[in-house]
DNA sequence: TAGATTGTTAATCGATTAACAATC
DNA sequence: TAGATTGTTAATCGATTAACAATC
């Protein structure tokens, strides 16, 4: 990993689907692979895929491609993965336990250490093996534990206060599930949101346009 | 709505944001808008706002701005937001169920049918009041129900398979939840995928730079 | 060696921003 | 009317694609 001036978000955004597409690959017994054999699999230009891989460094070799596992392992560096990180949720309704239960986050390089409610039925239980805390112990958890992100998984109105809590503790980054845009005018704090809403919109949009373009094309036919 | 020729994904993107800002604006009371003014909400130019909306035709007034509920409206249309779009979800795992319980399909213009599983023990059941059936039956229910998108929340392993079952019956849009790229030959077919995974580490990233700025910044000071 | 494929610079394309006449 | 703000075209910026020398 070498330059790494400004990397766009577009390339950053392809970092997790390259790393993603390796293992798929490594795990299928595929030794090398060459930037155009990459790019036909996962639909993107040869010169793109060498583009993004030159803002880090050089990772291939001319005339052969690149070793599926050595680079797997490199993005997989530039990605974080293997420092460490720490994660905790706050929200054990519905979302959050069902994102405990069924999230690998070992294998994106968290470890989960706990997770945190209002609702004192749950508090002091466990959630696939996660203890669950009362939210009124989050500020003395996070003093003796180092926790990377936070995972917002709580009702819309808690949603920036919480946050808030958690960047005031030292939280760097927030992981963001409920339907609401969340910000903190730090810029050493990064939110990444999950909104299954404009998700689902955007298709909406999308297979409303197909719909359109039938009827049309029913029209002309007439 | 009117030009429409080629609209970026980049634009599509922003559309569901602009709805949901909308929203909140109109249940916060405020009439009216101006470009500029939303997109200091949004962190967004005025020139973008204005740009993106004139893709789809003229909703604004000059010397005034936008009304926001009637631009919100417009943009609701756009999203295809009251076409009666239709869904069904297949997998009642935590993760099927937690979207189920949690997500106000309705409040996006969508009504949810049913959900599908192998599990004999949910069979039969109902989930926050949504049938829950055997995936035998999926054919037989798209034949008799009209369904505009397949929500996959199924094992990995599964995926691949379940979509093309959904795309056979005449599914149109398929909304990916599994860890995997599912694609289909087909152009009349959108697949919307939500990849935590891609989420997390795109996370990931970030805060790993800002600690090898942090740690960068300490070296410089000794 | 010859063929293949990279790293890297240059060219192209598309998206964002700026500018401004039209007009409410 | 004067001020504000749009719709829309032009300018700029950034990302993608093409090209090719270097070299395995």
């Amino acid at each position: 990993m070498k330059r790494n001036a400004k990397v766009s978000t577009a390339v950053i955004r392809r970092l997790p689907r390259y790393y993603r597409q390796l293992s798929e690959l490594q795990q299928a017994g595929v030794v090398r692979i060459s930037s155009s054999a990459l790019g036909k699999s996962m639909g993107l230009t040869a010169s793109q895929i060498r583009q993004d891989l030159f803002c880090f460094g050089e990772f291939g070799q001319q005339g052969y491609g690149y070793k599926v596992e050595n680079l797997k392992e490199e993005i997989g560096e530039i990605l974080g993965i293997g420092r460490g990180h720490t994660l905790i949720v706050l929200g054990t309704g519905n979302l959050g336990r069902a994102i405990i239960r069924n999230f690998k986050f070992s294998s994106n390089g968290f470890r989960l250490l706990a997770a945190f409610d209002v609702d004192r039925a749950v508090v002091g239980s466990r959630v696939a093996g996660v203890p669950v805390y009362h939210i009124d112990g989050l500020e003395e958890f996070l003093s003796a534990h180092p926790v990377s992100v936070g995972l917002l998984a709580v009702p819309i109105a808690a949603a920036q206060e919480m946050g808030e809590r958690l960047v005031k503790a030292g939280v760097r980054g927030i992981w963001n599930f409920t339907n609401c845009e969340i910000s903190f005018r730090r810029p050493d704090v990064v939110v990444e949101s999950v909104h299954f809403s404009d998700s689902l919109l955007a298709l909406s949009y999308m297979i409303s346009q197909q719909e359109r373009q039938d009827a049309a094309g029913e029209k002309e036919e007439l």
